[in-house]
DNA sequence: GTGCCTGTTGTGCGC
DNA sequence: AGCGCACAACAGGCA
């Protein structure tokens, strides 16, 4: 074993060569003498069956085709991944001197889970006099700075971030992905060493307590080679990419009807500067849509959460979190199994949560369509156990969109006119009027003539004995009357306002003397 | 404080 | 097809 001089670069997030600059610090930097260290590119893997990790088995195989992915890459280059079981905070010691560590780089990253574990590391390297670098590279802006840039203050609307950071410099433009590496940082040491290797897909299933053979095929294989040529099939349709409306966009096509790189965004295997550079390439001097429906707007979309979700103190809970709105949800065991298992007897709910089961993916309308329903429309429940649903399918799940979406869609922040309702039926008419993507994802259906396709349950039973699908037997009665709950719920969501609203008055001014309290009376006379 | 405007993606109806 | 309107009426931002 060589006791030359180290660096790490802890690959977490940012999964991909291509515009990496903590990655290129690891491999472009040198000692004192001048003397490049040798070159470390590890990933850390939990070794262990942890509940309280909501990952389904469809994100535990993307993120293992994407290590798989950056091993051959890395290999291409004379190094490869090293990739290290344990905790981080366990192993990083144990590391730092087997093999006499410097520097350790990686991409700075605005969770509070992340910060937390970073911040532990970043003191046991100070114990072990490793130097820390780490650089902005997931989003397009540093959150601080977007701050910063509105007076310390959290931009609330979509519309005041736009403006905020239209005030800002330009996004750093992407770094290229190195071709060769110097020869002076590449080690010969365990390049062969299996302790190191990338876990199978079953090894790692296994491991985490699935059964490998349970899993579903794979639509969305992970990696930056598979990023980088998704991106591009994209960008070959200018007339598309200029066209792009994101509302105008089907939720319930057959193929998918937007890039599906959110995935890849979210793992970091597609850099957001790249993605962001590459859209302006293409749109050129054309004329094309704008914030925040075209395909730059949803980049902004992705910044702005993460801005918020930084800043703002228990983001992804209704208790604690200052810009959520206060609902006494219900807790209802039953109906949010119906719901993640698409069982409400609802046709086009229970297609989408199928298919996001099946996939890992499903189209950002539908997401609010199973939200509304789960939450402010039908069933009550509170957004944070959908998160919790959605985190562990979703190949996309990312901590700030996540929970700042849900507290959109359950019109618990940022969105604020709870009364208007997507209607679980009519909805999905709107673009699939014959209803063949319910046929797909709910085959007990598929026999069912198009005017009951999306409520079989008003179907004459003649007509459910000839479709060969009872419903109550075959296929699930609906768990709730839409077009009773959705009124009940509204006047809820009205008096939560008003109480969270009461609450927050009282908490920022001190309390209204007894003439002040006669005064308002008066008022609302 | 007050009033006005705006807000990626509602529904259902009528023209 | 696409628009305007009623439905009942929210918050944030700004003048």
């Amino acid at each position: 074993m060589s006791n030359e001089e180290t660096s790490i670069h802890w690959f977490r997030k940012g999964m991909r060569l291509h515009d990496n600059p903590s990655f290129k610090l690891a491999y472009e930097s040198k000692n004192s003498a001048g003397q490049y260290y040798k070159l470390r590119p590890i990933y850390i893997l939990d070794p262990y069956f942890r509940k309280h990790i909501r990952a389904g088995m469809n994100r535990w195989r993307f993120l293992q085709q994407s290590l798989v992915d950056l091993d051959l890459s890395l290999r291409k280059l004379g190094t490869r991944l090293y990739v290290v079981r344990g905790l981080p905070e366990d192993v990083f010691p144990g590391l730092f001197t087997k093999w006499n560590v410097k520097l350790l780089t990686f991409e700075l990253d605005t969770e509070p889970y992340a910060r937390k574990r970073d911040e532990h590391v970043e003191n046991l390297a100070r114990q072990h006099k490793v130097k820390v670098e780490q650089k902005v590279s997931h989003t397009l802006y540093n959150t601080e700075l977007v701050l910063r840039a509105n007076k310390g203050s959290v931009p609330m609307t979509y519309q005041k971030f736009v403006s905020v950071v239209s005030s800002m410099p330009e996004p750093r433009r992407p770094l290229s992905a190195p071709t060769i590496l110097p020869a002076e940082c590449l080690l010969n040491d365990d390049l062969e060493n299996e302790e190191y290797d990338v876990p199978t897909l079953d090894e790692l299933l296994t491991l985490k307590g699935f059964n490998p053979e349970d899993i579903k095929p794979c639509l969305y294989p992970g990696g930056e080679v598979e990023a980088l040529r998704r991106l591009e099939e994209y960008m070959k349709n200018k007339t598309w990419v200029c066209k792009f409306e994101k509302p105008n966009t089907a939720p319930n096509s057959l193929k998918p009807s937007t890039t599906v790189l959110s995935p890849y965004m979210k793992f970091g295997c597609l850099s957001s500067s790249l993605f962001y550079y590459r859209l302006k390439e293409v749109i050129g001097n054309s004329a094309h849509s704008k914030p925040p429906v075209s395909l730059i707007g949803q980049l902004y979309w992705r910044e702005f959460y993460y801005t918020v979700g930084a800043a703002t103190p228990n983001f992804d809970k209704m208790l604690g979190n200052p810009i959520c709105c206060q609902v006494p949800w219900d807790s209802n065991q039953e109906a949010l199994e119906a719901w993640a298992n698409g069982k409400t007897g609802y046709p086009f709910i229970d297609a989408i949560m199928r298919q996001l089961n099946d996939e890992g993916w499903v189209h950002h309308l539908a997401r609010h369509a199973v939200a509304c329903f789960l939450t402010r429309g039908d069933l009550w429940i509170s957004w944070e156990q959908g998160l919790a649903v959605f985190e562990e399918l979703l190949l996309d799940a990312d901590w700030s969109m996540n929970a700042g979406n849900w507290m959109w869609m359950s019109a618990s922040a940022f969105f604020h006119q709870f009364y208007r309702v997507y209607s679980p039926v009519a909805f999905g008419k709107k673009t699939d009027k014959s209803g063949d993507y319910i046929r797909k994802y709910v085959p007990e259906l598929i026999k069912y003539p198009d005017e009951y396709i999306y409520e079989p349950w008003s179907a004459p039973k003649s007509v459910q004995y000839r479709a060969g699908c009872v419903i109550g037997v075959d296929y699930p009665k609906r768990i709730v009357v839409h077009e009773e709950v959705y009124k009940i719920n509204i006047t809820k969501m009205s008096l939560a306002y008003k109480n969270t609203k009461a609450i927050k008055e009282k908490n920022v001014h001190p309390a209204p003397s007894p003439e002040e309290k006669q005064k308002k009376k008066r008022k609302f006379k």
